[in-house]
DNA sequence: GTGAAAGCGCTAACAC
DNA sequence: GTGTTAGCGCTTTCAC
């Protein structure tokens, strides 16, 4: 049996309350008092129950931070800046996955109602606008780098449509016309917003924009490798390709290279997110890079202060960068 | 403010210890009470409070999941396996990173002494087995993948020994004599295994061993393309290199083939995890997988047995295999 | 089958 | 500066 503050107390020979004190520092108390107490706790190797004082002070200082899968490796970094931002405030971030499985992502947002966490950062969720809307009523949650529309939940991430558009507007720049894009069936905000830079990236610059250029699969990179033999069996086949992810991205870039096409300044490709895999890729893959650690930090440090009253909402953007790496490269 | 157990007992007019039988299924409660009570539930949209319950049951239902870092993607399908398991067992994983910090994995594990967690599962930890021995006396613990010696701590892992055993094996069996190793300066238990896997399989095949047939530097890919400019430098060059890592494979098979290396059986590479950038990777490389989702469910089951009174300790070894892919392959 | 009441370990108001 | 005490929301023993 552990020791409580009880012990504690009694071997000190004061009261629970003074215990309280010293342990939180919350009024003043004698050095002698003080002194006593520390023994005390040493003695009895005594650390606080924290379901005592959560339950006490209603609050637990844990963010619940909710992933689809911890495959997709650029979640890292994230991760990284909400925790060292947390720790910060006193929080600790508590990853779970949601395998992008209603069920199962109810059953961790269900820890926002039974007080298990204080708040939950969701990077993509299943959850209808309806039912985010209600729950954002109710308690703290916040949307990271995934965003919903018609809601004005907290969200932190990057101008999709922007980085999109810087990206093919950059293609065009090194001389591309037919440029092919790689999505996702799957209808995500941010996919759709990447779609609509493209899009606007054309218009801008007089190339008329054509359905067949958009090759939407799934997400891994098998669909990359389809997407390149799509491309690679029409007429006019686009010499450059924008994926909305790396893994998209490697995979086109695999295909070509088998099919024999030389990737670089006459055949490029430009992927999504700046995963460690692109540096590494031969040829290294350019891409667009989010600025992950600072997302993470962002989003942590206003979740931390809407738990303490304040009431941020709505999209923070921060920039993106392009990243110029051997697939877009002359030779 | 939010319902309790007394707003539904006072709707449902009954006591609240009615109110928790029915929640908890925990004693007869007739029908008429029955739906008395759970209209009042749900007219009230309540939820209990795990504050108030884990406080007085003494247990929390969480399993603390501590990874060094989330850059190294094989812990995916690990923790996916966790939580499956541990999920059927009505417990929830969840995951932090202790970035290979001290402070960090202190601050962490004390949750199992302030009761905010029931167990927790370290999937590598740089504390010293000191520490680590007398937290498993008081607290449930259990180590994952990565060993540590002179402890019986609950661990569950392959044989890393022998999988490199069988790997260096194999590199032998298609006519190699002179094979490099890739390793870490860090001297984790498991990579120590491996470099003892290859001393085995070279001194079972007669090959003499040579210390500098091993090169060893940090965990990242860049040391990896390092390893194969320092192999290529030697007089006696291996015409085959095993890694202890997949992104150290990388970095050898992107070095070596600037370097002009027709990677494959000719020239050989092996690396070790299985991660999904090996079969993205051009060419795909030969690997050494471990049964990630077998391993996170087995040792997520063996800890709730734990936390249930059992004293499962000591390794739990799992079966490994070998990937055969591009890298090791005849053109 | 149901209720009363104790108490899990802690904090914080209030009294002195 | 310190102690007394109520009570956070829940489960569970013990009566009946």
């Amino acid at each position: 049996m552990e020791a409580t503050i009880k012990d504690v107390a009694k071997l000190a020979g004061v009261s629970v309350a003074t215990i309280s004190r010293v342990l939180n520092n919350s009024a003043a108390v004698s050095p002698e008092t003080t002194e006593k107490v520390n023994e005390a706790i040493k003695a009895l190797n005594y650390k606080p129950n924290f379901l005592g004082r959560n339950l006490r002070k209603r609050e637990t200082n844990v963010i619940l931070a909710l992933v689809p899968s911890t495959e997709q490796t650029y979640y890292s970094q994230i991760l990284h800046g909400m925790q060292i931002e947390a720790l910060n405030h006193g929080y600790d971030i508590f990853m779970s996955t949601t395998n992008s499985y209603r069920p199962h992502e109810e059953r961790l947002l269900g820890m926002l109602k039974n007080r298990t966490v204080d708040a939950a950062i969701l990077m993509g969720t299943v959850l209808d606008d309806v039912t985010l809307s209600e729950l954002s009523k109710n308690y703290c949650i916040a949307l990271c780098c995934e965003p919903r529309q018609g809601s004005d939940v907290l969200t932190v991430l990057i101008d999709n449509e922007k980085a999109a558009y810087d990206a093919v507007k950059y293609l065009i720049s090194i001389g591309h016309r037919r440029i092919g894009m790689v999505s996702t069936e799957v209808r995500a905000p941010s996919s759709v917003e990447r779609e609509n830079g493209y899009i606007r990236a054309l218009g801008e610059s007089g190339i008329e924009f054509d359905e067949r250029y958009i090759f939407r699969d799934s997400y891994d990179y098998t669909s990359g490798m389809k997407a390149a033999e799509y491309f690679n069996r029409m007429k006019n086949r686009p010499t450059a390709v924008f994926a909305i992810s790396d893994f998209l991205a490697a995979g086109v870039v695999k295909k070509a290279t088998e099919l024999g096409f030389d990737i670089g300044r006459e055949f490029s490709v430009i992927g999504f997110d700046n995963i460690s895999m692109t540096e590494m890729y031969t040829p290294s893959i350019t891409t667009v890079e989010q600025p992950c650690f600072e997302i993470g930090k962002t989003v942590a440090r206003l979740v931390v202060e809407n738990i303490s009253g304040q009431n941020h909402k709505g999209r923070i953007c921060l920039d993106h960068r392009l990243v110029f790496r051997q697939s877009t490269e002359k030779k």
